[in-house]
DNA sequence: CTGAAAGCGCTTACAG
DNA sequence: CTGAAAGCGCTTACAG
């Protein structure tokens, strides 16, 4: 196999002992000693065995990411794939190697594997369920969830500020004028949708708008297809406001389409905005209007705390709340 | 910690010799005293140290994966993203775990990280230079490509035969009676953008068609905001042919937006079509026609043949092509 | 400043 | 069928 540090010893002519002291830096090693050992190194390319390392030292150095994924594959997905890719450099920067999964039936079979690899710390995305995080909790294991579905204070979490979101998608389409709306929302028990949704007509009605039930769908997931179809079925249960607002931008893109198909213009016609502004959202014909949730700063601050977890600092606080922001594209503008 | 092999044994009353035999399933133990291991593995959770077990088996069941990024963040990456969630789960069905990492300045750092790691394969995607392949290659660990940019025979690689998708994709727009075209192409030092250009062209050529150098935008990187300003960058160049082929299709959904701020619309004024058949080509407005590449084949036959590779298999042949086909959606319509 | 020894948690022949 | 011993490749006190 590749060398070890016997095979850096012996060749430099040294203990293992001291070949193990240049590499770490800790103790002393003089000059010239140093020097041999570094450049035999150099000569053999010499790789440590990280394994053997963690063995000792009780650190692997590896985290684990598990991410929840049901219909959608997880990577690819505009937004859990970007809060993976800024895991991904976050992780990097510290020197954490990332271990990456994806879980199905939401089982305990991932998080069994990250266990037995003893990996330093655990950060669990999107809905899992109840039954997996406390089992993952009895292990003792530095852990945190990020933009989670489980409202539970035990657990440290990194979310969206949905509620807020919410209002700010109600005032935006107040504000154009809009008084009856249409609504595409996902999956109720997702925590997002649910509060978005909510906030958003709590906040229209406090204004003085309204929303009738029949403009309400429920989709039962939050992807392209299921907005098309809830446009779809809306549009042949009654005449349609003109305002639609959608608890996330997959969903409205599916409306857009689907409105597209019947000759409506977006936004002469009507207007629609999604939420999340993931990056499809500016390239869509029109581009479309949303509430941007900070994906890239979810997975900094996931890696960032875990670290902190990791190295025993306390975390405070327990629930980290990201602010949203209302970004206008054409799709909603006045014409 | 947790529990050791030590642990089990002293609670079941035998060696550890005995506990590592029940849960290997190698040699020879009597039921009874499998039944008391096993219920005592139970009751305490005891989960084998991984990092142990590789130890003196000489493997991990880790398997690494490097991507290449640039410009874009790589998991969320329409096409890179789909590789790796096939990657995820091929790997996982397999009892794989996978190490990710992008990397953004082409050197050895990650591939050091992960021969330190010592994981059993590495599936290398994308542009890496040629160092740091050979720099691989001389570590004599198993290894492959995906979707390349450098030509070499003697690097196990996974591609698209990108050829024959530029041709597929010069008869569609030739059936549909186009005579003269546009072109946005990506990075020509990237296999796949010169591949499918030239194939394109030839095609054409032989056909009767033909392609004016006026008509073709060189695009510095492969994403949509670089087809928006190669289309607007043509437009003010000379009046357009009335079809446009982007060598992917976040090329030509830039185009396509691009066009639809001008007020030209498509298919009506201009037929678009692009490459690879990234989910969002299904989403657009129009639907975007494109040459479907199949990205979780891919994936599925990396981990597949790396998994033969690290067993000692030989694998023939080096060269895996993946045929690609013609997915016609609106933006191309005879309308 | 340097080396020998013990130990991290497993598996694998080897005796019995 | 079962246990004691050696070893995987490191690090960490402990002597010297």
């Amino acid at each position: 196999m590749s060398y070890t540090i016997k095979d850096i010893a012996n060749r430099a002519g040294v203990s293992k002992s001291t070949v193990s002291r240049v590499i770490s830096g800790n103790g002393y090693t003089s000059l010239e000693t140093r020097q041999k050992v570094l450049d035999t190194i150099q000569e053999l390319h010499y790789k440590p065995n990280a394994l053997a390392r963690a063995m000792v030292s009780q650190r692997t150095h590896n985290i684990g990411v598990i991410i929840y994924r049901q219909h959608h594959p997880i990577a690819s997905h505009p937004f859990y794939g970007k809060i993976l890719d800024s895991i991904l450099t976050t992780a990097e920067s510290l020197d954490y190697s990332v271990f990456v999964t994806t879980d199905k039936e939401m089982s305990s079979r991932s998080a069994d594997f990250m266990l037995e690899k003893r990996v330093d710390g655990l950060i669990l995305i999107s809905r899992l369920s109840k039954e997996v995080i406390d089992y993952i909790h009895s292990f003792q294991i530095p852990y945190l969830m990020v933009n989670g579905t489980v409202e539970d204070d035990q657990v440290i979490q990194i979310v969206n500020n949905d509620e807020k979101g919410g209002r700010l998608a109600a005032e935006h389409l107040f504000q154009l004028g809009h008084r009856q709306f249409s609504i595409i929302t996902g999956p109720q028990e997702h925590r997002s949708h649910y509060l978005r949704f909510q906030s958003f007509r709590r906040r229209i009605e406090e204004l003085g708008g309204n929303i009738l039930k029949e403009h309400v769908y429920f989709s039962p997931t939050s992807r392209f297809e299921d907005g098309f179809k809830g446009l779809n079925i809306m549009w042949e249960r009654s005449r349609l406001p003109l305002a639609i607002f959608a608890t996330n931008d997959m969903l409205a893109l599916g409306a857009i389409q689907s409105l597209w198909e019947k000759g409506v213009r977006v936004p002469e016609d009507m207007a629609v905005m999604g939420f999340d502004n993931v990056e499809y959202s500016a390239m869509s014909v029109p581009p479309l209007t949303s509430i941007h949730v900070e994906k890239e700063k979810m997975g900094y601050d996931a890696v960032i705390t875990l670290d902190r977890l990791i190295k025993g600092e306390t975390v405070n606080p327990v629930w980290i709340e990201l602010e949203p922001k209302l970004v206008v594209r054409k799709s909603t503008l006045r014409v």
